[in-house]
DNA sequence: CGGTTAATTGATGTGGGTCAAAAGCAGTGG
DNA sequence: CCACTGCTTTTGACCCACATCAATTAACCG
């Protein structure tokens, strides 16, 4: 269990600098996305004296284990990371995936006990605040109480989405649901160009967020290929055919 | 779509007298669960002048369509109920089982369009409050917060537990799933004798709620049964290997 | 007593899992 | 520069859990 607590933690210095600083860390250069996870947190929110804490994990590492607590709230600021659930047989399910700006989790808030798990997909800037503060900020600022429900609306959406896809429809609707979601996900940030998304994931990471196995996937993903639909490799998307995709991953 | 607008909707009473005789008319007679129902949303909450607004709806009715709005806020007083997503192709994926106490949503207080449709298991009985004051409570009322918050950590949980099950986990381990998680939800509030539970289910709606077919949920049961595990029929539940149960249906 | 809805049971089909081999590719070190 | 290693993806052969289709029974009900 390598989490959080193996990892550097330093004290951020003045925030715009940081911010600025990590972004050029990151591997993915989403600088406009470092502004984005602190609109959620509001910038007069301060840990203790010092601000908050930044940390920095390095892609494919665990940053929280289900049933661990912590008494902080974790934004991630950039890179991608996603939670899931490990099964006691060795299995993982991932049920979302973080992209910066992103809370880890809006419930965390609330709850001590994760339930949960999160791991870095890519080399990860996460910010961390002090759970007292984010809750008292929930009961005394109406703007922010608005966007911790925002954020928990958005959650639940998703989550009985995800839970009728798995549910009730066949592989390649689900990577095909998968995709569409997270496309529009990245869209809300980023500025597009010529139907090409960055997403770093591995065939493994949707095979456990579909569940699915990574063979099946790969298959999948061979006839989207073929059938001119969508080019899914090294960590980008290229849609070729969206009405199509959208046709079979709507739900 | 028979929603809530074409049943008959009446202003309550005396609070007191009004849940006991919601009561009595309840089919499965669960005078306990209704003081339950108004733990949550406390005492003095009214709605415009005469406080909440109570409705009857019968066994199998709509409450809920997806895409609908409402300004109000719906409590479970009596019987059970289910939201459900409704898929393109007219399957469904039921993902929340609803006891009386419980909210329709909690998201609902900060959504006016419901993501998901809702419809009786049994003959139910509603008690709905205008949003606005719900909505004002939370940011006024700490306990109430709490009370939310705790609602919807609880629901987060089991939704990831959900997924998990959905995209990992047998037909069998699925619907032990299912039925662990109805038995926890429904010893929180019953006393329960010799391990039989009231569960108003059909094997439909079992299988609307695993992913499965309600032919291969029949089958599931039937070898729960010769194996001598749990003895489902006419909607009572009763375990007869729980540690066997609990094997098969744990995470 | 027919009509309806739920559950059971059997026969058959198939989507996706499992297993295994091979190929591509990046990193590493000699 | 090349062999070696580890990781990811691809491909093929085979299998099985669950779906589908269909017929039968049971329970209920006006």
């Amino acid at each position: 269990m390598e989490t959080l607590a193996h990892e550097k933690i330093r004290s951020a210095g003045p925030r715009e600098g940081t911010q600025l600083s990590a972004c050029v860390t990151c591997p993915h250069r989403e600088a406009g996305f470092c502004a984005e996870a602190f609109r959620l947190v509001s910038p007069e929110l301060r840990i203790n004296e010092g601000g908050p804490k930044f940390v920095t994990v390095a892609s494919g590492k665990q940053i929280l284990a289900q049933g661990g607590s912590s008494d902080h709230i974790f934004v991630l600021c950039s890179g991608w990371a996603f939670r899931y659930v490990q099964l006691s047989d060795g299995n993982r399910q991932i049920h979302k995936f973080l992209l910066p700006g992103d809370l880890f989790s809006s419930t965390s808030i609330f709850e001590d006990v994760a339930h949960f798990s999160a791991r870095a997909l890519t080399s990860v800037q996460i910010c961390m605040f002090a759970r007292s503060e984010f809750r008292e900020k929930c009961f005394t600022d109406r703007e922010f109480q608005s966007a911790i429900a925002r954020s928990w609306v958005a959650d639940a959406r998703d989550t009985a989405g995800l839970i009728a896809v798995l549910g009730r429809r066949s592989a390649e609707q689900r990577i095909a649901y998968l995709f569409l979601h997270l496309i529009q996900r990245i869209a809300a940030h980023h500025v597009i160009r010529e139907r090409r998304y960055p997403l770093p994931l591995r065939q493994q990471h949707i095979a456990d967020a579909v569940g699915l196995t990574p063979v099946h996937v790969s298959r999948v993903l061979s006839t989207f290929r073929e059938r001119g639909i969508a080019w899914f490799s090294d960590g980008v998307l290229e849609i070729l055919d969206f009405p199509e995709l959208e046709r079979m991953g709507l739900l």
